[in-house]
DNA sequence: TTGAAAGCGCTAACAC
DNA sequence: GTGTTAGCGCTTTCAA
């Protein structure tokens, strides 16, 4: 298991093991046939570069630090997949982290990842309070946040316009006809205080009536919508349509509407938020506000890219554009 | 953005800084006082530990690499939650690698983990053929293959008991009246092989006919499965139930017979294998057998920690047993 | 108990 | 063009 080195290879070649640096890096400053021995021999000994040796040197590491809630949820992970398969193509690795859920753990991880000595840090905040809880590393080294809209705090971040998602999908409902519609979710983030404002600000134009439901203290997971859902169903259903302001929380409607026997959408028209791979599914077909989540993952990484190679000072909001995206869970009413 | 250094930290204490080296290793060698004094020191001028240079003389990175098809797939990101989790409880960081479409990227991403140094590789593969395509590493650096079943190859992998999950899942069938199940999937790689063969051994065992349907040039997705699956229903429907070799393909199933209008559980009766979380989703409610994700990524994991900290030679074959999860897709025949 | 110093494998500045 | 050499920040002998 004894890894061959430069200094091996040299020894081998009979030049100085600077030259075969030298003959690895494409430095114009050497020979073209000692370069081309070199590099044949290196191949032949089955050298590869240590990293941890050059990163020592160059104070570079090439490594990102991926920091999400948990990979295992497909929001995230395909967040992750994208950002892996930039960077990789751009020269870098991904360290990743499951933030857990809890913030101490996140920042337990992000302390780790200055340990590591990351290039920098691509960070899918667990909610509101990340900012706060991780603020103290954020001039030790590049940060970009990522799908957390972070409104205007002094921070680098990559986030879909939240506010303009809830607004069409509210306009699309409206020209389906539907005049009572009810805005399922949290509203505690930004990010949902967002979501929120955009489907106030269609009611406004519109002139219809705002009605919200939700509780201070949910979540947006399947289950957590389930319950409220269940809640929710035991009243009179006096609205034609449903915004839920995730895919998690739509998912959870539709299975109380099941078991209630609420017929989606023919009585009750269900529009989500995210786009998540669930959607899609046979039998699911949910109509939704898609998310470019690989734009999103793209220019996170060149945003950090950016601030790391280029030492780009500042901070900027990138806003990526939301996207209706039509499926069987909406209804044109008469 | 300058970081601390132990020499800083020496300085300011007036000791050498082999003495705050040891003071933060936890070295019996040095003095009650000194050690607190050093510690709070390093406290208050915020100094970590830099994991590249102490990599480089320990000449261990606490790396694990992880390469996996596409973190973008339920099933991997699942085993790469708990992976992430295990490593980090037991002090290794994990390098994430997507080994992407072709066989050419998972060698190129197996040998730059090699360059990282990192500790050791665990590796979902691709296919069959990934065993091959990277078996030159494998007495570079410890390696566990993780859920593809290598049979009686000479590498150390943990796997689920493939064969025997197709086998309980028959007998399942079997008990609610199935007589005429087909199976529906292909048999390329060694796991699917051993999947079709546990249907096969139960077939013998019932005195039921066997009979397959399958593509050479199938995979595993929805869209795969929907496909042949609308083959499939264009010839006449001789069977009451179908297990598909894949949770994916049973999805696509599904879609088609949806399409067609035939209804599932009660003209057909559906089965699928590894229970990803789409199988649990309202409306979707699908019957399959349950690889132990958690259980393998963490044992993958604990097999990997050994032969890294134990320095374990040879190799050893972990099979967990799989489980049914009966939920809504087949129904008992009278 | 502490200090001095070697060296991990590499890059880059400086000679020649 | 090529060789020599000084570190990068740390751990770990070896002395004291």
């Amino acid at each position: 298991m004894k890894n061959v080195t430069l200094k091996d290879v040299a020894k081998a070649a009979g030049v100085s093991y600077a030259t075969v640096s030298r003959a690895l890096s494409g430095s114009p400053q050497i020979g073209r046939e000692t370069r081309e021995r070199i590099v044949k021999l290196c191949d032949e000994m089955g050298y590869t570069t240590n990293y941890v040796a050059r990163s020592m040197v160059k104070k570079k590491t090439d490594l990102i630090g991926l920091v999400v809630p948990s990979i295992d949820n497909s929001f995230d992970a395909e967040l992750a997949y994208y950002a892996e398969m930039s960077a990789r193509a751009h020269g870098y690795n991904i360290m990743l982290c499951n933030s857990g859920p809890d913030l101490q753990q996140e920042k337990t991880v992000v302390k780790l990842l200055l340990g590591r000595q990351v290039d920098g840090i691509l960070i899918v905040p667990q909610g509101p309070q990340t900012y706060e809880n991780i603020r103290a590393y954020a001039d030790q080294v590049p940060i970009v946040f990522l799908s957390e809209n972070l409104r205007d705090q002094p921070q680098s971040y990559v986030a879909t316009d939240n506010s303009h998602g809830t607004y069409i999908g509210t306009r699309y409902l409206y020209e389906l006809g539907h005049r009572d519609i009810l805005y399922f979710g949290r509203r505690q983030s930004t990010t949902h205080q967002l979501r929120a404002e955009g489907y106030i600000r269609a009611c406004r134009e519109l002139g219809l009536e705002q009605r919200f439901f939700n509780s201070d203290f949910s979540s947006s997971s399947i289950a957590n919508g389930y319950q409220l859902a269940r809640e929710l169903f035991e009243r009179e259903m006096d609205y034609t349509a449903i915004f839920a302001s995730t895919d998690s929380n739509a998912l959870g409607i539709m299975k109380a509407a099941d078991e209630r026997g609420i017929d989606i959408p023919g009585q009750l028209s269900l529009i989500g938020f995210d786009n998540i791979q669930m959607t899609s599914l046979p039998r699911i077909e949910l109509t939704t506000i898609e998310q470019p989540k690989r734009d999103m993952a793209v220019q996170a990484v060149d945003m950090l890219r950016d601030k790391i190679e280029n030492g780009r000072q500042g901070y900027i909001h990138q806003i990526l554009l939301p996207s209706l995206v039509k499926r069987s869970t909406c209804r044109a009413l008469d």
